[in-house]
DNA sequence: AAAAATAATACACACGTGTGCAATTGAGAT
DNA sequence: ATCTCAATTGCACACGTGTGTATTATTTTT
């Protein structure tokens, strides 16, 4: 019960493997009736072409990578599912690494992914990376890479975001056009772009709208429900207590509304909550918050592509980056 | 810029490349002095080894394969990120396929399985497949092979399940403990054991319990939101309407949450809602429900477990199922 | 110092595939 | 019947690695 090679095809066939070779691929040096007997026998005993040797042989390989933080969180699922769909439609196979937010297992990623002559890697990196060494390497290699959502400022690849600086600003518009004046953020180190950016709208909002509550902006170093629960408690105990809270995570917020059902404050009249993602759960729950909508599946399909057009091109000096807007979601004014 | 091979390793030291591949392996027969320099010259230029080669010459790969209905649900995440853990720390990469809940789709990737030569799969079946004949191929090849939670019963392999039988058993008991006497279950199709099993705990339920409601069970065929809605809509426009709904997924449920906003009812006191996995939303939102809890994250090891057990033993005559038992949460207990 | 034994390295081949080039076949033209 | 040219197929090699075996280098023994 061997595996069927196109050395027995040729054998059974008194052709040589090239000849095989040739008519499999629909070369038109092979004559039409070779071509299609060989098909025909091909089909019969179920050949299936080796992608070893192929990979091997063209020093190319047909697997690309998605490089996350994190497979279970929802929104890096989702980008997973649309880009395994995609490459699965376009002929490649998808194979996932998940940095568990450490830069280190990071590192020894990309060391997997060169080992393995992946063609072409879409990366959101891990909490802790700075240095973007590891991915500098990947280059070296002539690997495409695309980054998304986290990116890596210092390295020259194309880049897919949200809007992250916008997003908070108009936040913050909102909130204070509702007549929140006690705008409280917990996000995450300010190395990473998103957060960065993020804070930044949040500022830039927080002077637009002249608000006299002095800036409150917490930094955290996990994302967790606990983490959430423990910054929420915190700024909810302070005189004076926030009227509005950001979460940069989907988990944080958990933690908050813990605490804020905790405290007994009703949303979103006494508190306002603002989280990151579109969890449809968040539809249907009573807690009546302000959902910042990332547009998944665009972002999917534009990493997708951007890194199709950088392995079908040799030329790899085509640097575009997209950058999408997110939607920003008042659940309260959704559910009746 | 090209890639270092051991030849080139060889060449630099003035040695053949069998030897370099030898020092590399830590073979004995390599003169330790040798060995330093070799392995010394490796990690200075950066080699890495070119595992496409490898698979060519050993007939086998490092690459497990994951197929699932949807990358994007939460249990199949949550399995998708333990394995891929598990699978990375023992040498291995984990390429994901989703079927879309296509059985043609389901053939395609396993094809590609072969083609691609993973050593390894974990798989859990789509909606509509009911012939395995595609998962008989993996056999064919030698290729290893474990189903998880929807499983083919035809077809000799490891299974890891969870028991959906006492599942339901245990919370139309809980059910009618609280003085449900119209307890409803939304399923799938029964040629899965998922929905079959759960069916027959609901139905020896309903029987144990003495229900006089006349068993209440719709099929549906796709599991969404608009789904659930549709459903749960028709449960309870009808005469007399439900007192308790079990929904055997996790987007069923949002569905029959929003129509029981609309239609004003209270839960957990006008009717209780059941549903399956474990947002972390649920126990968040004041929809006081209860959730069947699957333990994702030892199915997820079990199935590597079992997977590598195989892929280490050159026999293959172990075939070991396991099953788990499920957590009932009611989270009406659960939160203040 | 020569022979024997052992250690260390080199050689050749295989894994399955694709491609440049040579060899063969066949047909048409003279 | 011979020549030409095109159509078709075969041959040889390469991709990077590992392993059985032959070969060389080194040590031990007599």
């Amino acid at each position: 019960m061997k595996r069927i090679t196109i050395k027995d095809i040729a054998r059974e066939l008194n052709l040589h493997h090239s000849t095989v070779s040739r008519a499999l691929r629909n070369d038109a040096s092979v004559r039409e009736e070779t071509r299609i007997r060989v098909s025909n026998y091909a089909r019969e005993c179920g050949y299936q072409i080796n992608m070893s040797a192929l990979h091997l042989r063209g020093n190319k390989s047909n697997t690309l990578a998605v490089v996350v933080p994190n497979i279970n969180h929802n929104f890096f699922s989702n980008i997973i599912s649309v880009f395994t769909n995609l490459a699965f439609q376009n002929g490649y196979v998808v194979s996932v690494f998940q940095s568990n937010e450490s830069s280190v297992q990071e590192g020894e990623i990309i060391n997997a992914l060169i080992k393995n002559n992946v063609a072409g890697v879409i990366a959101s990196i891990a909490m802790d990376t700075i240095n973007p060494a590891h991915f500098e390497l990947l280059k070296q290699y002539r690997i495409p890479l695309v980054f998304f959502d986290r990116i890596c400022h210092g390295i020259a690849v194309p880049k897919v975001t949200v809007d992250n600086y916008s997003a908070l600003l108009e936040v913050v518009n909102i909130l204070a056009r509702k007549g929140c004046t006690r705008i409280a953020h917990i996000t995450g180190g300010s190395k990473m772009n998103v957060f960065k950016d993020r804070q930044r709208g949040y500022l830039d909002g927080i002077k637009q709208n002249k608000l006299t509550y002095v800036r409150k902006e917490e930094i955290v170093a996990s994302f967790d429900i606990d983490t959430g629960m423990q910054v929420a408690g915190k700024l909810l105990s302070e005189d004076p207590v926030p009227d509005a809270i950001i979460c940069d995570s989907h988990f944080l917020v958990l933690g908050a509304i813990f605490k804020i059902k905790e405290k007994g404050l009703k949303m979103p009249d006494d508190i306002k909550l603002v989280g990151f993602g579109d969890n449809p759960y968040v539809q249907v729950t009573s807690s009546k918050m302000i959902t910042v909508v990332q547009p998944d599946e665009a972002i999917a399909e534009a990493a997708f592509d951007l890194l199709l057009r950088k392995l079908e091109n040799r030329e790899d000096d085509i640097i575009e980056d997209r950058t999408f807007s997110v939607k920003i979601v008042d659940n309260a004014e959704l559910i009746t």
